[in-house]
DNA sequence: CTGAAAGCGCTAACAT
DNA sequence: ATGTTAGCGCTTTCAG
């Protein structure tokens, strides 16, 4: 059917052979200036694509790498790809999407059906209810290049990029403080997530700092990462039910803050809802919450920065020794 | 590096032929049982993987297709895709996912790079800004199947998926007229789109049927799709200054009620704000604007449907005469 | 500066 | 039932 134009057409067409044309269209410096014109002007004039598959068979590298987040319709990871997609275009690498939905199986589906579709390296956020690492720890060692961002694992050092979360978290618990909010608890994300620990230090960090008691009590984890709306009602319904009146929450993530606002939209009107700060890179969510403060991820930035460190693993041609752990600043609005 | 095992390996590990060894993991009918065994055996065990690259430069397929949608940031395409997925994911074929932005320039790159990289076939949900077709045209012209849906486009015949927008703007505006609104405007995409004028024939219909007047001057185009929020915004400041005070809008799409809401919250309480209802696959918009009523498209089965069209298109062996053009039902949600 | 030849890994004719 | 061979399109020695 569609049966594209290859370079032997060419060197038949222009009675030379197909290493030459390669060479000319590889920019090769060993050629003939006139012949090189010759070749691409021929390319162009019959629209030549050269053949990826050929390529990367030949080179034994794809051109592509994969991408593993729980889901894209959700403000940071796709704020996140976009930086991904940017840095990797402009290198000549193509992207490869695909969503955990927080997911253990989904996770280690992805993963393995990338690396057998020979991507040339994985970016990947860890899905919340993943515990066992051995399907990352396995490629990894078999020469994989991984770098992860936003939710990181230490099973073996590789690059990372990730935010200073306890900051950012404190400063989201302090900016309820300082709006005279003083029983505030914290609606955590999945127990075994990086993030998830550091989040809650920087929440500890400003209940230090003002005085205020922390106990375990205080904060709720949901497990699948919000994936079940019911975790997040069963915690709402744990803080309705604390002897303490809850007069505000600090909340791990985007999907969590709205599963949230949804759960307290179903038992009162907003004017009686706690006040809710949260990590957050969506416009909308300050719409729901009129005060909502939220904690910006640089997330574009944070995509930029784990691919140029990918396509460096996998371009470097010695084994590499060192690696980076960026650590971005975030960005608070409150209102 | 990462130098995975190869039929090669397994040949002259088993003292056979690589022809043979192909043949036992293609599960050819004509092969010894037991030479069969001891290859699958002998490759599970060193965990051999086929080589996609080698694979599809042999059957010049990349057993990949490719999806253009505007964003992934989207409850309706992220469903779509999660649909788009299930089915490609079950037939053998890989997924790669691009975004236009709903712009013109992006959308061509997006279809030629797809192109580039042999994808077999692709999926395709128009950008609003888009009105030359001739790099799709072209690209069909020399082979390449195409499956369009929800935003579709009528220069060569092929299969499509849609929904009835025009009975589900209908259904979306006589739930305005139930709730006693009269003053009824229409917010509509980009005017070069399929879904926009069968959606503005709905909103004319359920005026016509209860004998209220329509006239040009209560639509509003929106030609980046809501890209722009300025352009929402010119449209919310044209109807506030029209004679006849607006109670209600339709709106024909997700973005732009979300960007509609938003242009409101700036100038006025919720409580003032007109009626809203509108096509929106986006659980949190119901809960921005109380009474929001919905019509919801059935996201996941639209992908699954376009994609079992698309897989059939590659693997038909004889050029595809028929198309079928599905149409599947809205669901309204009124509150 | 250009050409001939080999090979990336896989598979489908064509033998045997 | 198995082996031999050739080739998908591209690139890279190695020779000239």
């Amino acid at each position: 059917m569609y049966k594209p134009i290859t370079i032997k057409d060419i060197a038949r067409a222009l009675a030379i052979s197909p290493s030459t044309v390669s060479r000319a269209l590889s920019d090769s410096y060993e050629i003939n200036e006139l012949t090189k014109k010759r070749i691409l002007d021929y390319a162009e004039e019959h629209k030549y694509k050269r053949n990826p598959i050929a390529s990367s068979l030949r080179h034994g590298r794809s051109y592509s790498i994969g991408v593993v987040v729980c889901e894209v319709a959700n403000s940071f990871f796709s704020q996140a790809i976009n930086g991904i997609e940017s840095v990797a275009y402009a290198k000549g690498y193509h992207v490869i999407i695909s969503q955990s939905h927080d997911a253990y199986e989904r996770e280690v589906m992805n993963i393995q059906h990338l690396a057998n579709r020979s991507v040339d390296g994985l970016l990947i956020s860890m899905s919340a209810e993943t515990t066992d690492f051995s399907h990352i720890v396995d490629l990894h060692g078999r020469g994989l290049p991984f770098v992860f961002f936003d939710r990181i694992i230490n099973e073996f050092e590789t690059h990372t990029v990730t935010v200073n979360n306890r900051e950012g978290a404190r400063k989201a618990t302090q900016s309820l403080i300082d709006k005279g909010f003083r029983h505030i608890v914290h609606l955590a994300n999945a127990p075994h997530l990086s993030i998830t620990a550091e989040r809650l230090e920087g929440f500890k960090d400003a209940l230090r700092d003002n005085q205020l008691p922390y106990t375990d009590s205080l904060v709720r984890y949901c497990h699948h990462g919000g994936r079940l709306q019911e975790e997040i009602e069963d915690a709402v319904a744990y803080y309705a039910n604390l002897d303490q009146k809850v007069d505000a929450i600090f909340v791990a993530s985007d999907r969590l803050s709205m599963g949230c606002i949804q759960a307290y939209h179903q038992l009162q009107p907003v004017a009686q809802h706690p006040a809710i700060a949260g990590f957050s890179n969506s416009d909308s969510l300050n719409m729901l919450q009129p005060d909502f403060t939220c904690v910006r991820q640089p997330a574009f930035e944070m995509g930029r920065a784990a691919t140029e460190k990918l396509i460096q693993l996998i371009e470097s041609r010695y084994p590499v020794y060192h690696f980076e752990n960026i650590v971005l600043e975030t960005e608070i609005i409150t209102h």
